[in-house]
DNA sequence: ATCGTGACGAACG
DNA sequence: CCGTTCGCCACGA
């Protein structure tokens, strides 16, 4: 309706993730213009589960501690940490990605 | 319009 | 460091 509406917004940003590279929800939600809408911002990525021919890199967005943010689905977990490697990012021992490293901006 | 939901996150204790 | 609580938000029933 509006000329963009919020999921369109965040998929314009997480597009802009380089390959090797991830940011967290908080950190799309502040590009956004709404630093409160981190919640929002995985919900938005959920909806892409379902149909997502755009190829969005919804795998370059992790939460805020460096961890993959799935609690039961394990299969998505799974996948994301697999695209994730292929694209050369390294996970420590506890699964956890280095910002210092891979963070993006 | 109201309410429950969830791929969040910061603050507590 | 870990689990819990609480605030925030877009969405759909």
């Amino acid at each position: 309706m509006n000329g963009e509406s919020f999921y369109t917004k965040v998929y314009e940003i997480v597009k802009k993730i380089p390959s090797g590279k991830v940011t967290s929800y908080g950190r799309v939600a502040i590009i956004l213009g709404n630093p409160r809408s981190a919640r929002a911002v995985g919900y938005a990525l959920n909806a892409l589960k379902k149909d997502n021919t755009q190829e969005i890199p919804w795998q370059r967005v992790i939460n805020s501690k460096g961890f993959i943010s799935f609690k039961g689905d394990t299969f998505r977990a799974n996948l994301q940490r697999k695209l994730l490697e292929k694209e050369g990012i390294v996970f420590h021992s506890d699964a956890r990605i280095d910002f210092k490293i891979f963070g993006w901006p």
